[in-house]
DNA sequence: GCGGTTCCATACGGCGCCGTATTGACACGG
DNA sequence: CCGTGTCAATACGGCGCCGTATGGAACCGC
């Protein structure tokens, strides 16, 4: 016996696997071992079985993740948390690219950019907790949004070029990055804020 | 009067707008103004045509890309022309994110990966020409091709975050990457290889 | 003019998917 | 028992696409 809930997390899977495109009845029917009368018993249609899984997608990667990130109190701490936390779950990022990159029912773009700038923002509150200005937080925002994006990416065109959670040569490109991403001299003096120069003078702290 | 050619460039508009799976005979021969009659004497099938444009994709995006930016002989200035080049066109960044979160013919991803390991070498290449070892030099470019990466996806999901080449705020962002992936302080001292510091020491000379 | 080649149109069968209609199995309160 | 609500199986028509078969128009050398 399914719930509209096992439908949804099926077409989520289908997603990470299969694209957008690949959300078709009758194959995750064939999944989940039943017929596509199940299906329309607990959906409308196929776009209402899209709906379903976008919001359970949104609500997983906004409030969810940010409330665990959140549990960290010092900025630092939280983009370092960020950076683990994006390159754990390869189910995630694989549904979050095929959502990326999906067009064809135009609602998806609205979940994709309301999912984005929510965590955007939470990183620029993360830089912005550093005593940085609006505006210089958001640049950094957007390089290290960038960084987690590309890292995403890397991981899925170029197996083993970027290093999984659970090798060593993790921990040291998460120290690597975090000196790059939120250098020790990084904090909210003028200087920041008047000109380009992202990496302060101090001396690192090894 | 069609060639073989004018399909696959055809066929890489599809995949840019509709993704891979758009890729469909009739629909384009719609577009092209002709019928599938026209298209099954050029090719033997669907697959031959995603060949035909993915080796097209190739050759562009290595060879042609990358020969521009070699002009450049500066390795800084060679990273900065490839941050303006990949900002440039829009139409190439929608290819590339479709092409690279497609899955369903298996022969994509070798396309894909081969194309990502040529530019992410290449970066590598540009920051062992600031005398950077291999190691080290690696670890920046895989930065360096993340924001690149990530930025494409942020044009796409949050339009209006990331300024567009033509924008003023361009400029000043380009500044801010150079600064930030390519610090005036980057040398190939012995510590920037032996510990995970990239920001080095040295005062910045802007 | 005539056969051959090139390039495209049309017609057809097949497949996978969507959505509807209908029926069936099962539980539960009366 | 019996009616009702829940959940699923089956059968059907329709659509869009693939690939093939066949025909046709334009052009060529001769």
């Amino acid at each position: 016996m399914l719930t509209s809930r096992d439908w949804a997390e099926a077409a989520l899977d289908a997603i990470g696997q299969r694209g957008v495109e690949g959300v078709a009845v009758e194959p995750i029917a064939r999944d989940l071992g039943v017929t596509k009368g199940s299906f329309y018993w607990h959906f409308a249609n196929r776009e209402a079985l899209l709906v379903a899984a976008l919001q359970l997608w949104e609500a997983r990667e906004t409030d969810d993740v940010l409330e665990r990130v959140r549990q960290e109190t010092d900025p630092r701490a939280r983009i370092q948390r960020l950076i683990t936390e994006v390159n754990a779950s390869r189910r995630a990022s694989r549904i979050h690219t095929a959502l990326s990159s999906a067009t064809k029912p135009g609602f998806v773009r609205d979940y994709v950019e309301r999912v984005s700038k929510r965590r955007l923002d939470f990183i620029q509150d993360c830089y912005a907790g550093l005593g940085l200005g609006a505006e210089t937080a958001r640049r950094w925002a957007l390089m290290t949004f960038s960084v987690f994006l590309g890292a995403l990416q890397i991981r899925r065109d170029l197996p083993g070029e970027w290093p999984a959670a659970d090798e060593p040569a993790f921990g040291d490109y998460v120290k690597f990055l975090m000196v790059t991403l939120v250098p020790p001299g990084l904090d909210g003096d003028d200087a920041a804020t008047t000109d380009a120069t992202p990496a302060g003078t101090a001396a690192r702290d090894g």
